[in-house]
DNA sequence: GCCAAGTTAGGACAATCGTCCAAGTCACAA
DNA sequence: TTGTGACTTGGACGATTGTCCTAACTTGGC
């Protein structure tokens, strides 16, 4: 816990910053706030604000991969690990409703500013896209395993923006449990 | 053409800004630059910067209900007009590959800002969901129109967002297609 | 006890932000 | 012809932005 230096204080922040209130709109100011060190103290440990966001996107590609290989060892069949993707929605449901999809909102983000981290943003999704085909390759080595991860991964990516649109937590549960019946009936026909 | 006010062609702008460079990164400055006017002159037209996303809105909103009210015009059945609701994804591929869908991406921004023009930003969505809605219950006057409405909404979300995160325009005629499915798969059902 | 390296604090910096204002231009009514 | 009101200009304003710098502090090896 307090063996944490700086550095992974400012990131931790920062993480939390940008999901919440975007890469842009969060300065230096609210981070040093937060983490309650000097402004001019960013420096020593990162030479721009750019840095800073490439460090953010390092640490949730680490969780990403971290939480993709827990679920590949908790859950024992590729339908259950699918199936525990499509929970997330559920498991995030309070902060989804505020802040959409943490992914999703970066690179919409990204995207808009023209940002040269794009590609790096985009290696967030890539990793779902690639579990999750991986997945589906399992149920069934014919399919085309990348078109169902893409449409999985698309169908939470609209439910995360309309739960925020609307600040509707039941619309959540609702698409969820579509996804569910999808995901069974998908199994059903090609087992 | 050239009948236009100085304060429409602000807010033509403005909107076409906010929309591919999203609201907080585009400054007056810019808008300014684009319409060749004084960046002073804005303070006769318009008192805040909030002012002007009020206008913009405003638009898109008149915009789209006579885009809504077209379509109810040259399709003359609910379920071609829900088609034709789903194909704007096509019409639009090249822009939504680049910026995202207008009304999905300024939500988002407008959440992460906590901006009071969140509501009206919201009522974008709403002018779809219901017309949405009021199609489907012409199919059928049993089912829950609006739960489809929402489905079919999320789903076009979440293929602007991948599309987009991932410069991708073929992902879009994928999704399209298994859009047109489900609606075929579903007025079979219950027609 | 001392020095070097790593770390921190606080402020200076140029640029840009949204906002506002005084002065000027223009068209048209009296 | 003159006066009035709508419109436009360019710049000033205070605040804030990301960036950078210097001086002070802390720490560990000698």
């Amino acid at each position: 816990m307090s063996d944490k230096t700086t550095r992974d204080h400012i990131v931790e922040a920062a993480d939390q910053l940008f999901y919440q209130q975007g890469y842009e709109h969060t300065s230096f100011s609210h981070i040093a706030e937060t983490v309650k060190i000097s402004r001019g103290n960013f420096y020593h440990h990162f030479k721009t604000k750019d840095e800073i966001l490439n460090a953010v996107i390092g640490v949730r590609l680490e969780n990403t991969r971290r939480m993709l290989s827990q679920w590949e060892n908790e859950e024992k069949t590729p339908v259950d690990r699918i199936r525990r993707f499509i929970h997330i929605l559920i498991t995030n449901r309070a902060k989804i409703k505020h802040y959409g999809c943490p992914v999703g909102t970066l690179c919409t983000e990204l995207a808009k500013l023209n940002h040269p981290a794009q590609p790096e943003a985009r290696r967030l999704f890539t990793l779902f896209r690639t579990w999750l085909s991986r997945q589906f390759e399992k149920i069934d080595h014919n399919a085309d395993a990348d078109e169902l991860a893409m449409h999985i991964l698309a169908r939470s990516q609209g439910v995360a923006t309309l739960a925020s649109a609307f600040s509707d937590q039941k619309f959540i549960k609702q698409e969820v449990k579509l996804m569910d019946e999808w995901l069974n009936a998908y199994v059903k026909g090609k087992i």
